[in-house]
DNA sequence: GAAAGCGGTGCAATTTTTGCATCGCACTGC
DNA sequence: GCAGTGCGATGCAAAAATTGCACCGCTTTC
């Protein structure tokens, strides 16, 4: 796209904060990039960049500018994949910012059910907590977000939400494993493997947890849910996780989760169900091949997954 | 805006409908132009004109592609617009299409007063009827629209509506002078000047002369009503006219209206009042400088007119 | 069947963009 | 306090692009 090239190279800019990282990931001199910055602050008649010495930063006229710029590429691939569409060849490429929660297999099996019917559709997979994907939907830098934590920016539009119980994961054999429900006083004395504090099960965990003051062992905080349950087999302790992430349709043993673990649903009482929200941006347009996969989303989530999902 | 020129280039060929005519307004050569457009459709990867032998034509990927290109256009202004207002001067430029009943007075008092608020704002007038009005909307020709008339199109956003009696003009010894209103039956046997058949008052009354049957004479039809008024100073007849028109307030003689002619309205039951829609492109941002106009244009009608706008 | 009008193309001239060397400046670390 | 480093800006020549000219093939018109 020749005639984007300007408008990409102040967005690179803006992004690097530095005119001269920005040539060299764009594979150009800083000449090169400094002057066609400069002949655009010209044509638009004002800088947009203050220069520090350590580099430059985007001033409040770079910054309106900038947006619109992101603007426009989003837009731009909209109407690609529109105009691929008519062709009868669906195209395009779907950018997702999403929690751990959903790479267990929610998004694997979309997205692999999508790319089946539509395989020239690309995908790119974010995977960052609530508000690092609310910020991307904001720069465009994601068509799709899954979060499972409260969203705070007015700039997301939720398309549907999910409730999920926290589940408490467990060696099969472990003490509580027969219980059906988990009260958070018979976690006393356990050792528990924590998610990071931006986690959202965390945060929901943090609330009942540090208002009941049980007397646990933390001896473990990963932001990776596959090292949690790696982890189990080798030393006996607990983790958290919701339905999703544990892969099956409701609470109880999941259809395809580890065979020498179990998950038991958190007593609601104890600590109240979380809400995963499946977003994008407030007013945009989606591009045609981002739009068709949020449909498959909440499609699979209502079938597969046999989950309530309110639109 | 040299980072525009190549999709500018586009528009304006759409826009002719042939490369050669464009090159010719673009002050280039159609060489040059015609190698900048092959070279866009390449980059697209597709073609955005079928070549016929008079010249080119849009196709779907194209016609998708250059509504694309204008709400870039449109969106750019919006942001000179916004950061010119960041330095303090309020520049812009508002493009407006209206019916020719808002020219008499609501618009050049209106601009004139928001032009003495911020001499940098320039303006578009284009007076056109309510289907081009909605048709400017969407090509991102205007970015306000009055339009006297039933809004056709799902894609307009009104704003504000201003409900018109329909008013008879006549000379101030008319015969019909002393009614308080004027009932269709006594135009029998009247000299008649109407507005044209695209025209919102023509089309009203069309509804309630058609169904009566009233016998008069249509001695002359136009699509001036400053011609109309003039006329009627040479030969006695009448002609209709809306509210804001005549330039009063309400009904009655109008503050600065021609003294020799008065003004009555039509009885409602007769010919039903019509609505005056204030409207810009459903979806879209408007420019500072537009945005605030529109604001001005209804705050004039609420104070100055008297008139009750409904938002 | 010639003329006129259209879009497309090879080639040379021109304009624009790029890269190199270098400047001035602000900060960093010894 | 002074060299060292990294930053953006600029003059100048090389490289790359855009442009204009002449001309082709095509269709329509008269």
């Amino acid at each position: 796209m020749r005639f984007m090239t300007s408008l990409k190279f102040i967005d690179v800019v803006a992004r690097e904060g530095s005119i001269r990282k920005a040539a060299d990931k764009l594979a150009i001199t800083s000449t090169a990039l400094n002057r066609r910055i400069l002949q655009i602050e010209d044509e638009i008649g004002q800088p947009l960049f203050e220069r520090l010495p350590g580099g430059v930063r985007l001033n409040t006229a770079g910054e309106i500018f900038v947006q619109h710029i992101r603007s426009q590429f989003a837009d731009l691939a909209r109407v690609q994949s529109q105009i691929a569409d008519l062709s009868g060849i669906r195209r395009g490429h779907v950018q997702i910012a999403s929690g751990a929660d959903a790479l267990r297999r929610l998004l694997p099996e979309t997205i692999a059910k999508y790319r089946a019917k539509h395989p020239a559709v690309s995908f790119d997979l974010a995977r960052c907590y609530g508000d690092e994907a609310e910020a991307r939907l904001f720069s465009l830098d994601a068509d799709i977000g899954l979060i499972f934590a409260p969203i705070r920016a007015a700039h997301v539009h939720v398309a549907a939400t999910l409730r999920q119980q926290i589940h408490c994961v467990m060696p099969a054999d472990h003490r509580l494993a027969g219980h059906e429900q988990i009260r958070l006083r018979d976690l006393a004395g356990e050792r528990l493997v924590l998610p990071t504090a931006q986690s959202g099960v965390r945060q929901l965990l943090d609330t009942g947890l540090l208002r009941r003051n049980v007397d646990m062992e933390v001896i473990l905080e990963s932001d990776s849910f596959e090292f949690m349950q790696n982890f189990l087999h080798f030393e006996s302790s607990l983790f958290f996780q919701i339905p999703i992430a544990i892969g099956s349709g409701g609470g109880g043993p999941a259809d395809d989760f580890d065979p020498l673990l179990v998950a038991r649903p958190i007593d609601p009482d104890d600590v109240p169900a979380g809400t995963l929200h499946i977003c994008h941006l407030k007013g945009r347009v989606l591009p045609v091949a981002a739009a068709k996969f949020l449909d498959d989303i909440i499609t699979t989530l209502r079938d597969s997954y046999h989950q309530e999902v309110d639109q």
